[in-house]
DNA sequence: TGAAGAATTTAGACGGGGCTAAAGTACAAA
DNA sequence: TTTGTACTTTAGCCCCGTCTAAATTCTTCA
């Protein structure tokens, strides 16, 4: 089975959608993560199920079918390996990826993708920190929670980002936030939330609420 | 300015025909390397004139105008990078690379190709010996001649093939004529023009003169 | 010069994917 | 239980790129 790039892309909404909101899926939602109309996303709804890829029941949102899952699980596999091609071999930053790599999922070779994985020696996470499903579609999630639900005084990894947005990712860089860094929460702001961090072993440092709820964090052993 | 997939598409047979017959170029040939209907080339030859991309008068034929060269030029630099990086770092072959660059040489990111020929290292040709354009679109052209041209006994090295078919460089592959090889013409049977080969220092080897005209070579000094 | 035959273009249609406007459905609040 | 509002679907249209069938133009040769 080929799909068209626009069921692709689609299909990958609809995941993603599904991944944070659960299913049924609604067809605004889908609109509007696809910055296009309702009425176009009921057309297409109404392609992929006769292709049997969702199920759908007019007015009643939908859910990916296995076949459905599956190839949008391959599409995100796709993505993310480019992604890590782009930033370990060419030496993008990670707030420059997601535009090229969203044309590359596309490129249609299984071959091709298996040997870019080979070549980037397998890796289980891309510059995110989002994980890599392997051929099968398999992917195990990592434990992590939001920097924003760690405890004071709990020594804690960085291991990815909710939000993708260059400007986000820019903002990560410029306060050294990157993937792997250590931190401890020092103390939070009862008014509006905001947290002060120890990064590493510098000076504390002061991010919102907002930001800290896009953090995903792996709490350490006391001893590491 | 950015192109639509078929447009690209159309000026890369209209520049590879241009190249191989001359200009101006017929509908009839495009439509035939495009594997696509006269009457669909005239509708897309009037759109790519309305964008000054080719010179095009109703029942003479087309040529490229400098911008739709110019285009054609990057196309091609990027199908023959992604070939370079498909063969040199992915493993592929040399006959299983062209669908899939194909493909990879409509992704839109100018930084992207530029990256990528730094880190193949600026290679000047491709795996199958044709030239890659810099990013302003220029190449030289190798000094070559077919080795159907090629005298006996002139020692010479096989550098790049006019055909493309994976058959044919399958062929080639089993008969050890890869690129590089250094060969001499050590008799031309004058019945059917085929032709007895000293490859390296091997035993001589029998290929037709159909192939014979396939092939591009560079005479070498006799001292080398 | 004037057809015949080949090449090319036009006319009209179609499927893919998108849009607007209007109509239909669901659901929560009264 | 009814009704207002938000959401979804339908109807009808558009553009892109392709097709077939028919008409046109070019070219060549008698």
């Amino acid at each position: 089975m080929t799909y068209t790039l626009a069921e692709e892309d689609y299909l990958k909404a609809i995941y993603k959608i599904a991944e944070r909101h659960g299913t049924p899926v609604s067809t605004s939602a889908i609109a509007e993560l696809m910055q296009t109309r309702p009425a176009s996303v009921t057309d297409m709804l109404k392609k992929l199920a006769d292709k049997e890829l969702i199920d759908y029941k007019r007015y009643h949102g939908v859910s990916l079918t296995r076949t459905g899952a599956r190839q949008a699980t391959l599409l995100i596999r796709k993505h993310r390996l480019w992604e890590c091609f782009l930033v370990d071999k060419l030496g993008f930053s990670w707030d420059e990826v997601h535009e090229i790599a969203e044309q590359l999922e596309h490129i249609q070779s299984d071959t091709l993708i298996d040997r870019l994985d080979d070549y980037l020696e397998n890796p289980k996470f891309d510059p995110h920190g989002d994980p890599i499903p392997d051929a099968s579609g398999a992917y195990r999630m990592r434990y992590q929670i939001l920097l924003s639900d760690l405890g004071l005084h709990k020594p804690a990894v960085l291991v990815g980002v909710r939000e993708h947005a260059s400007s986000f990712l820019q903002y990560l860089d410029q306060n050294r936030l990157a993937l792997g860094a250590t931190l401890e929460v020092v103390e939070v702001l009862p008014y509006d939330g905001s947290v002060r961090l120890r990064l590493g072993d510098g000076e504390p440092i002061l991010i919102s609420g907002q930001v800290a709820r896009q953090l995903y964090v792996r709490q350490t052993t006391e001893s590491a």
